[in-house]
DNA sequence: ACGGTCGTTGAAACCGGTTACATGACTGAG
DNA sequence: CTCAGTCATGTAACCGGTTTCAACGACCGT
């Protein structure tokens, strides 16, 4: 059997569709008698409304499309927490779209969306900013996350800076002069400011910082110390550009009997579950709540429809744990 | 400016909007001139097609609802994961829909997923059967995860009890005999499963297990221990619902300098990246795994259309650690 | 020259809703 | 008693596509 519809409704209550729809939509113009007809030929035929339709003519899915990169684990899930805490809590669902193998192109993905949700949220640190105007539809609200691209569309960005130079700071606090940073992907525009921050907040106090590529995969943070240690380098801080990498090292460093943080400290980015559980000095970024923001910013967005708030800051926060502290007993 | 129709394109091009589609759609029998001038204006106008529309003529949205009880991190990004990789190979997209704070009713969300989406993957350990059965949209192809009902619908379930009995077979050859168990919440199903199937494999063998209460959280895997410390009760292995519990478990233990897995032996359930990290013994779920396979079977259930598969069932497998390994050094 | 076939095209119905507008009954005021 | 103003209800257009079907012209063989 096929599902009712509101003509399947209309029909059995004697009545028009007009007046359905209104029962339907709680409009206050019909009489008594005749929604209770209406309401109960809803409840006999179990009839659902069908979302697709009602989109279609009111122009409004009340669905948001997220297409974000490839993360790891923890940020993903996180991030999508926070996005569907605001997003349901207004109303609207969450349309999926990840950009998996980070090399295709967001075209696709973005151009399935259009029909489809309100607004869209992007989060493409890989993507160059021509690509991207290229590619997001021009009739859809659009909140940009961690991206190069700054052409009148909103964005939520997250100061990467600050954190960078934070830990910067705490190292230098920490009287270590032989700094080495574990990069992150080639393209990506999170791991070149956190670089880049780090390296200037440094050199402004003599300081040298060696650079030493990786993936934000956990086993290049492990490549990259043992790299080191092949070299026999000289080095007692390492920065990882995220959690992941840190970690890697972390092994690492273990694996070859060095202290953490006595002969070498240690710190990454992003401050995920397992961060504090290996007692891993880090910079926290509240994932949750950036995708929370980006939702927020969208919806008010969609439904002032005035203001558009330029460019947003999140601002993160260091936290020191045993792989950088001397007081603390490691994890 | 309004976002471009296939009337529009149609205008421009000189032509009917059935030509478009046609074009659109790759059907063969279309003029290679006009199908240039189509292409053309296509081109020009940067026209997408309105997928809302296109879903509503054909009665298909290429799109799977997804509804999710409030899992953890790992959890739920694994799960994620892994239904994205089958449905995006396959054309489709993720509709997002997590029923937060268990408790809310999931028929809304149910429903509100009609015309949005060709099927509906839903995973709800907490929801008893008949209140299922009810909330189920009748027209919707739907596999559940995970679930008690059993009506008929295609389903995946995790294989609750193999697991638990190969931790229970684990302890006994390693000589535990007073075991303790801490559950998971009361009304969810694979706590339930757990619980029954390791009560009864070391009943077999004459050995009683101690159950405490718990919910998931890594918090009321502490508690558990910390009430187990402060009744000064006898137990040399602990096994507990979900790896979360076990964590906070191996927390409180260390803390009170309890030696794992000498004194103590622990196992969890899941296997989430911490748990490697910690060295936990655990049972591997492949979490990503289900999640595709789940989608598979939906996605065979709606192409294939044939032959229904009933029940299938997703076999874990015990993973020695160092939390019960006395030959393995501690994590 | 004629009828049949084929390939190309367009008109219009349809998917399942919403909503502007028309209609008609009823009400109260003048 | 009549007329304007509600109020409840229905009709039909519309959202943006797909698809059926009929029309049309070209081409073919005889």
């Amino acid at each position: 059997m096929a599902e009712a519809t509101i003509r399947d409704v209309a029909r059995r209550a004697q009545v028009s569709i007009a007046s359905v729809s209104r029962v339907l939509n709680g409009a206050s113009n019909v009489s008594e008698p005749t929604r209770c007809r209406i309401e109960d030929a809803v409840r006999e035929l179990g009839y659902v409304p069908h979302a697709g339709a009602r989109s279609l003519s009111m122009a409004r899915t009340n669905a948001l499309g997220v297409v974000l990169p490839d993360l790891h684990g923890e940020f993903f899930s996180e991030i999508v927490r926070g996005m569907d805490r605001e997003a349901s809590a207004r109303g609207y669902l969450l349309l999926l779209s990840p950009l998996h193998g980070e090399s295709e192109r967001p075209a696709v993905a973005l151009r399935a969306m259009r029909g489809r949700v309100d607004g869209l949220l992007l989060m493409a640190p890989q993507i160059e900013a021509d690509a991207l105007a290229l590619a997001l539809p021009s009739g859809l609200p659009s909140v940009l996350m961690n991206t190069r691209a700054d052409m009148g569309n909103a964005s939520i960005h997250l100061d990467n800076e600050a954190g960078a130079r934070a830990v910067a700071d705490h190292f230098l606090a920490l009287g270590r002069r032989h700094v080495v940073h574990i990069a992150g992907p080639d393209g990506n525009i999170d791991a070149q400011e956190r670089a880049a921050a780090f390296a200037r907040a440094l050199a402004v106090h003599g300081v040298e910082t060696r650079l030493l590529p990786g993936d934000f995969s956990e086993s290049s943070g492990v490549a990259a110390v043992e790299r080191l240690l092949a070299e026999g380098a000289r080095f007692d801080a390492i920065f990882a550009a995220n959690d992941n990498m840190a970690i890697g090292a972390l092994g690492a460093l273990r694996r070859a009997g060095i202290a953490v943080p006595d002969t070498v400290a240690l710190a990454g980015f992003d401050d995920i579950p397992l961060a504090r559980h290996l007692g891993l000095t880090t910079v926290r970024v509240r994932i949750a709540e950036l995708g929370q923001r980006a939702v927020s910013l969208l919806l008010d967005l969609l439904e002032g429809g005035d203001a558009p708030p330029g460019r947003i800051d999140h601002a993160p926060e260091l936290v020191v744990r045993a792989t950088s502290d001397p007081a603390g007993a490691e994890g």
